[in-house]
DNA sequence: CACAATCCTGACCTTTTGGTCAGGTTTTGA
DNA sequence: TCAAAACCTGACCAAAAGGTCAGGATTGTG
């Protein structure tokens, strides 16, 4: 972009085009792997078309996991709507799950990112979620100080809800090849929110009834 | 390797020297990332060494993921030596961390294999681990029907505790980030096994005393 | 209509990278 | 001791991949 260029066009659903079959490409082959002539085909212009939006692949990927992260704050960001425990943290586990649901895409390019070092992650996001992580262990803390939970290491916890959630996404090729399936159905999701929702409660002797 | 040739000799620690440098590019870059020549400068050995004892750069790969695959048999095979949940459950979860902590560089090669849809993993593994996982489930499902744990689904416990170990590799990055460290200490992960037992067992109705 | 700004792309260039190979050195074993 | 087997490597090579660019097409607007 170098210059600034009269910002979007209307024809500039190229871009957005072109970002969409970047970010499949991303997710199936890391950034090393992914090839720029392969995202052209995909979305279906010339290479150079792309150069024409994005000065190069970095920029490109650059794109891609602005988008990613955006949508992660989107999910980090709503959360507290009930002074209850149990509310809030069942709450949270099925926000979770259900992001994973419906963006397994960015749930991978995000763990593959993290697993690469995050170095494309912006201090600002990093910062971000640690502040986040840390009201949320605060909050949690204060639950049980006031015994309305049982205690748990709050930093521990809220990993482990995240690691449970993403796994299925992050791991699906292993989670498929145990359920000898092709693909998780919406009801397996619905299961899976139930089962961890259970789970996450009793670990802070919230127990719901039964299963 | 084409023809057989004469096994191992003893100059051949060569071999595992290359594949030690190549576990660790591997491990940072991924496949596709990987540079041959670079594996070759940490292995302190000139790049056609490298094509002496392995055919390609997939061969490469695929004597690293052996390994590696290998480990991850060892970590499966020992569970049962005990009738007690608790003490069962306690010893895999323990187990499981401390794989993680010696481990991570397997655990986030096998991470990234996994997220690159297991192409390279052999059908047999895939099996053994399903059949292993088979048998855990049937037998916590046992364990439920007597009575002995709280009912849950036993593959969605299985996997959240591998999902919550594993975590602590796969992104550490993150979780470094947030405990605002440079690197996980031993105590650290010693507290990650109380935690996460303790933790596990209340999901089972098991609770150790508290914290 | 004209001229600017934007958009588009085929052809081309450069660098990187996995891989080869001829010929040399070292080890083995009868 | 000596030849065969195994081991080693500098110098190359071909393909792949990211990126450039000159010039054409299209669109907007006074």
């Amino acid at each position: 972009m170098g210059i600034a260029r009269k910002i979007t066009e209307i024809g500039s659903q190229r871009r957005e085009h072109i970002l969409r079959a970047a970010e499949t490409e991303f997710e199936k082959y890391g950034f090393n792997g992914a090839r720029m002539q392969r995202i052209a085909d995909t979305a279906g212009v010339p290479k150079a078309n792309i150069h024409y939006y994005f000065s190069n692949k970095q920029a490109l990927y650059d794109a891609v996991l602005a988008r990613v992260v955006e949508l992660w704050n989107q999910a980090l960001a709503p959360i507290n709507v009930s002074d209850d425990p149990a509310a809030v943290l069942e709450n949270y586990v099925r926000m979770k799950v259900e992001f994973t649901r419906l963006y397994p895409t960015s749930t991978r390019i995000f763990a593959i990112e993290l697993l690469n070092g995050g170095q494309h992650l912006s201090k600002q996001l990093m910062r971000e979620t640690r502040e986040w992580t840390r009201d949320r262990a605060k909050e949690i803390q204060y639950w049980i100080e006031q015994e309305k939970i049982l205690p748990v290491d709050p930093y521990h916890l809220i990993f482990l809800i995240w690691s449970g959630t993403q796994h299925y996404a992050e791991s699906e090729t292993q989670v498929l090849s145990i359920y000898h399936k092709k693909k998780l159905s919406r009801s397996d999701y619905d299961h899976l929110a139930d089962s961890l929702t259970t789970m996450i409660l009793r670990i802070c002797g919230l127990a719901s009834g039964n299963k």
